[in-house]
DNA sequence: TTGAAAGCGCTACCAT
DNA sequence: ATGGTAGCGCTTTCAA
């Protein structure tokens, strides 16, 4: 299989070559490669020659070229988030088609790491960036706002918006699970989050918590544990430590799915019964809570769609970039739902 | 916190502007940025230039001027796979400390796919191509060694490697759960995994149980249900086709964790204890089978080291080929563990 | 429909 | 330690 490869260990073909060995000129080539009219003698032939050569378009010559890259520049907290890889795939899929490529940059949680790569993934001339939450360093918006490019943050709504946004409230859809709970018949309601101040996300559902708690005038019972992103064995220490701080706790809401299936596992083995003993909800959909059990009671949202969502609306700010026609300034809020599950209560 | 943003929407600056600003040539800016040898006078001045204005060095004419990219590209059959995610975690762990960035591809499985990506991003000129798994177009393998580019495959042991590789036998690591599983006592062991031909990992640890079970003189009893990548309801409605044509199974290994705590799920549905009536193992320890219960018995292989690796490698090729000095052509395997955990019985 | 020339923004190379 | 010049491989622009 090896045999047939030619030692072309010199230097890779370039349209110069390609267009000598078609017999045209260089101009001729780039406009074969970029779809545009050319006959169709040429074309084949053209074609041909490309093929024999083995050539492939540099993209460095023509992004310098064109002032025009094909980069979508995406930043995660964390790619080891099914949640996150979802909205990844979805943005993906939806600048695919349109021939474009994802820079990615993992911020691991760190509002400098997520300055650090805007800077240096900017140097690629991005035609859009990706955010995850809202919350940014002054120097990550400055760098985006100078460069012009367009923004999308996602998985939340941000107050001061850099330019536009697909998301939901994490507080108000926190707030909605503990009214939720509420009239499942709970009263003494714990929340479960993580201890680290970075994950923004999280801390917003706390809020949330906190503020549909006071409007219930019930009184709040929170244990943060754990760096983000928060794991199925935060979970089950952070219901421990709970438990022993208010044993009469009846439900349980979790920053996220994993916790509280980890916060599940723990009560299984201090043998409570969830939802008899005490109710358990988590946030996200995850696939383990459809699926353990009891099922887990959570917040569904589509980190796919918001993907998919933030693709479009990024390439319809490139297109009107490209037009000179102004810049869509779309706020786009996505849905979430309380599904109802085993390991709560029935609504009464 | 947006007023004092200068509307530079007219053009970014250049690097002949910090020059003139700071009252050097470009060359010398360069050398500033690139952290070459320049007075520490000449240097500050540079640096402040470059600060007011806001610079960012253009990477595309860069890379075109030098002759050399800062990407790593990286393939995975899918991003939502924690496994997977955690290879491209350790990659881009590994590369980020020399300032290289990562190009990411999903293959979805697709062979393909894969070939397509190979040809759109090698068109980037990457320093280094990792790709999963060892089961490639040959389209794939004449662009690539055509490009003469430092490869890696990785998850496996290639009979033909392209050039690197980091992995394991996955068929390998399969005989070795079959004969932890004779040894625990079991003796009618089946097998679940999906129908889709294009998992060839999957196909491994099929081929390997297969090979197992002839060696001990059992007859197998496998079941492929669902495609790639395989998910717990895969694993559910798996174990009820193989206990429905072998009700006398008394051990069942999964092609991966997920699928096992499916099957497990379904079993308790099904009023089945495990392991007390039927032994069940994962395979690839993920998080969810060291909290669940019973803990699943696994295969554990570190996805996060086979990407660190990988990059290591890919960087030491990239180095050898800058230098002229030969590039290595490592053959790195790392290891697997069986953990023996609740879902099976005990060894005898 | 095709071609020639200019130049995108930077770095290599040679000079001083 | 610093600068000038050439040119990376392509696309834009204008001309035929």
């Amino acid at each position: 299989m090896t045999e047939d490869i030619p030692a072309t260990d010199v230097s890779l073909p370039r349209m110069a070559d390609v267009a000598k060995l078609a017999g045209v000129s260089k101009m001729t080539v780039s406009r074969v490669l970029a779809g545009r009219n050319v006959s169709e003698k040429t074309r084949t032939r053209v074609q041909e020659a490309i093929e024999s050569l083995g050539y492939l378009l540099d993209a460095s010559a023509g992004t310098l070229s064109s002032g025009r890259s094909e980069f979508i520049v995406a930043l995660v907290p964390s790619l080891n988030s099914s949640n996150f890889a979802d909205t990844v795939r979805g943005l993906n899929d939806s600048i695919r088609a349109q021939g474009l490529r994802l820079l990615l940059g993992d911020t691991d949680y760190h509002p400098d790491q997520e300055a650090l790569l805007v800077r240096t993934l900017l140097r690629h001339r991005p035609l859009g960036v990706m955010l995850t939450g809202s919350a940014h360093l002054d120097i990550t918006r400055k760098l985006l706002l100078q460069s012009n490019v367009p923004v999308v943050e996602t998985w939340d709504v941000p107050g001061e918006p850099i330019d536009q946004s697909v998301g939901f409230s994490n507080a108000e859809a926190a707030a909605a699970m503990v009214r939720y709970l509420h009239g499942c018949g709970y009263r003494r309601i714990g929340f479960i989050g993580g201890a680290s101040s970075l994950d923004h996300r999280g801390l917003q559902r706390r809020e949330g918590y906190l503020r549909a708690l006071a409007e219930l005038d019930l009184h709040p019972r929170a244990v943060e544990h754990g760096e983000s992103p928060i794991t199925m064995s935060h979970g089950g220490e952070a219901i421990r430590r709970l438990l022993e701080q208010w044993p009469d706790t009846d439900a349980v809401m979790c920053v996220s799915d994993l916790s509280a299936f980890g916060a599940i596992m723990h009560c299984h083995r201090q043998g409570l019964n969830v939802p008899d003993d005490i109710g358990i909800a988590g946030f996200g959909d995850f696939e383990v809570s459809r699926h353990c059990t009891p099922t887990i009671t959570t917040v569904s949202v589509d980190p796919y769609r918001i993907g998919w969502r933030a693709g479009e609306l990024l390439q319809a700010s490139a297109a009107a970039q490209r037009e000179g026609t102004p810049r869509p300034r779309e706020v786009s809020i996505v849905d979430y739902r309380i599904l109802a599950r085993e390991s709560t209560a029935q609504p009464r």
